[in-house]
DNA sequence: GTCTATAGTACGATAGAC
DNA sequence: GTCTATCGTACTATAGAC
């Protein structure tokens, strides 16, 4: 249960929360109203007294994960300063949300998004992906991290985390998501940092 | 016109590439078989004539553009042994795609294809992807890499690369793909390196 | 092997009682 | 605000002529 909004009624959090299990299980054109009904527990009147339509799900249950992604990360921001300590600490937040919430992650990162929300932007252009651009950002005026493309830096630095996310959600990992963050968030850290370290 | 298979009719080639840009445009369960009749110029029977049914189409794009670039990547292994070079030319190869035919990698990269083929592996357990595996565990046994976690290492050497293309098909770099190929690769491959490099 | 016409079905969405 | 029953539609897939 991610989803927990003091602006929904239990109806619509309900209903989000069995959207949120089947689209990622099903997929969204795989899941029709009358499966949804089935797993939330919730009549078809009831659905469309809280939507609109189908497609009006799908966009509440996105503004909520992305303003509750949004919320976590200002959360992690406020507590750390540096770049690197940031760049840390938002790595381990979405290893834990990939361990304790996979739904969420598959959702965000693997949906194909503008195939059932034709007006969104893409995924990498919400807020949550800006944050962590802007950390990089940071991370270069402050001279931390080699003068070089934005965009590229931020591939390298989160390229290598998403990716292992990714392998993990697809089962290909053997350890605990957790057990990688040292490892990968230093090494892809280190390639674009200032600092002359040898090791 | 990415897929030419000699094995395949012309009209199972035609509705093939129809498909491939008509599930990249719209997504597969918003692509109906009308959509197909009129993109592709072939009528309903002779789509049905040529496949099963729709997912039968899917499956064999999917196959043909696996066995396409499972092609691709066995030629550039054959012309390249360190692995570095072959590193390089695989990376540049996945530029060069994203770059001539972005339906392709988009395909590849972003589908869910789960949802529409259920007895399909994660896209990451496909033999292009294990080829990029392979290449970074030569790497290791050659002693180029540091002794490290193979899924780790491989996740930082072509994460980068893979956020880098993932991006520009988002419509979010200024610049050719090509102009990025040295930077990233570069970047990506020092950093799971064993040369002490200091730069 | 290609076409048009259509059967059959399952879905999204609504109506209207409680 | 919640429910059941149902309408209308658009789709997949087939039938059958050429």
């Amino acid at each position: 249960m991610f989803i927990q909004n003091n602006e929904l009624s239990q109806t619509k959090q309900a209903i989000l929360n069995s959207a949120l299990n089947l689209f990622v299980e099903k997929g969204y054109f795989n899941t029709s109203i009358p499966d949804l009904v089935k797993h939330s527990g919730v009549s078809t009147g009831s659905i469309y007294h809280s939507f609109k339509d189908k497609e009006a799900i799908a966009n509440t249950l996105m503004e909520s994960l992305l303003s509750q992604i949004e919320c976590e990360q200002n959360q992690i921001l406020a507590n750390h300063t540096s770049s690197w300590a940031r760049f840390y600490h938002l790595c381990e937040w979405m290893f834990q949300t990939a361990e304790t919430y996979p739904d969420v992650m598959q959702f965000i990162l693997n949906a194909r998004h503008k195939e059932f929300l034709p007006d969104l932007l893409p995924i990498c252009s919400a807020k949550p992906f800006t944050t962590l651009r802007a950390v990089i950002q940071q991370g270069m005026e402050q001279g931390d991290l080699k003068e070089m493309d934005i965009m590229v830096a931020a591939a390298v630095a989160y390229g290598g985390v998403l990716r292992l996310i990714q392998l993990g959600l697809d089962g290909l990992l053997d350890a605990p998501f957790n057990s990688y963050l040292d490892s990968i968030t230093k090494t892809c850290w280190s390639s674009i940092s200032n600092t002359n370290q040898t090791q």
